[in-house]
DNA sequence: GTTAAGAAAGGACAATTGTCCCGATTGAAA
DNA sequence: TTTCAATCGGGACAATTGTCCTTTCTTAAC
């Protein structure tokens, strides 16, 4: 549920150090902070070097999805800038982060010449398909309780901690199922690494 | 619904052309044949010329859910070979399909050699990303009857027919609720371009 | 034409989920 | 400490969806 991609980061590391002269920049959002707006033109991509984000869309009928929750090395606007579009989502900072932020003709040039960032990038968007399509599939066709417990046994194992209304959105529920669905876990519950987390939920 | 990348696929005939003793193949299948399975090894890529496929996971409960209908010039198994993991989905004929088949060394040699291939590879993957995370977005915050409109609409403007299974595997919903929800779009429907294809799903 | 078997459609009921709203809780200001 | 406003949680009901099973339709054999 928080991807991240080390690998990603540390080449984009070595490109600063390398290259010093060149556009690559650091910026640091404070937490709760939308970097991106969905249907506007982006002229950068961004590399989170530390903190997480959330990459959401805003549908017509006022209802949000989050796509993903983005941590270190998770690349956020590239999609936009290889196929010329506006913005497809939202990117909202959760805790203060710190990005790197690259214009989008230094990365087009790095995709066209930097063989080793292609190949990076290409793991990257494959590692997504994967992901996005698994999940759309899990959410679709198990039940609620099922996907919940799956969701916060993840969040146990990566030691993060998500809202309500985050992991709400997550799921594309409303808060109100979503609360229905967590009393019905706790009820339930023998996994000792849950407990603290439900505890937390109230 | 139907995804194409007929740039793609000229860029594969121009490659069989100039290269004659490549190794890529073309074969064809009969319809209703699965020739990728999930969980098993895959040693090809695919390219459909021409057909139509659909790519759908088998979850653990006896559930299926079609990832997406493939046209010309789709590309199945690169995910896989990029990764260097086990089929993900599997992927089925609906009709008659005609495919070049490029051993994985092959493609990864292209991948890592031919510049205009690996654009296009990255193209082909960032439009995915998008409509996989659109699709799933949609389908989680709006109700059926207005997903079920909309892949009705595209059916009608694309000219094809997908069998009722395959929709609700599609939508992610049982074959009860597709044909609950096809009466009550009937009931209303003024959409004079959606008439024939109603009266087709009786 | 009749019949039987299998597939498809739909009725009935249960389970799930959303919406609306009220009561409880929290936190800041007085 | 009290009070008020804002937020949060959950009850009640309606709408949606799945499951199970019966009915209807199709088709092939006789």
């Amino acid at each position: 549920m928080l991807r991240t991609n080390l690998t990603f980061l540390s080449f984009i590391e070595r490109l600063c150090e390398t290259n010093n002269e060149s556009n690559i920049t650091l910026r640091t959002f404070a937490a709760g902070f939308r970097f991106v707006k969905q249907g506007e033109k982006i002229r950068n991509i961004y590399i989170i070097k530390d903190g997480i984000s959330k990459c959401f869309i805003s549908e017509e009928n006022g209802k949000d999805f989050i796509i993903e929750f983005l941590g270190k090395g998770e690349v956020v606007g590239e999609l936009e800038v290889i196929k010329k579009i506006d913005c497809l989502c939202n990117v909202a900072t959760i805790s203060e982060v710190t990005a790197f932020v690259i214009p989008d003709h230094i990365f087009m040039a790095l995709t066209e010449k930097n063989s080793e960032f292609t190949r990076l990038l290409l793991q990257e968007l494959s590692t997504r398909i994967i992901q996005t399509s698994s999940r759309a599939s899990f959410q679709q066709l198990y039940t609620l309780e099922y996907g919940l417990l799956k969701l916060l046994k993840l969040q146990s194992d990566e030691q993060i901690s998500i809202s309500k209304e985050d992991m709400a959105a997550y799921l594309g529920i409303s808060v109100r199922s979503f609360n229905r669905t967590l009393q019905q876990i706790k009820a339930k519950n023998q996994d000792q690494s849950l407990i603290i987390l439900l505890e937390r939920l109230g």
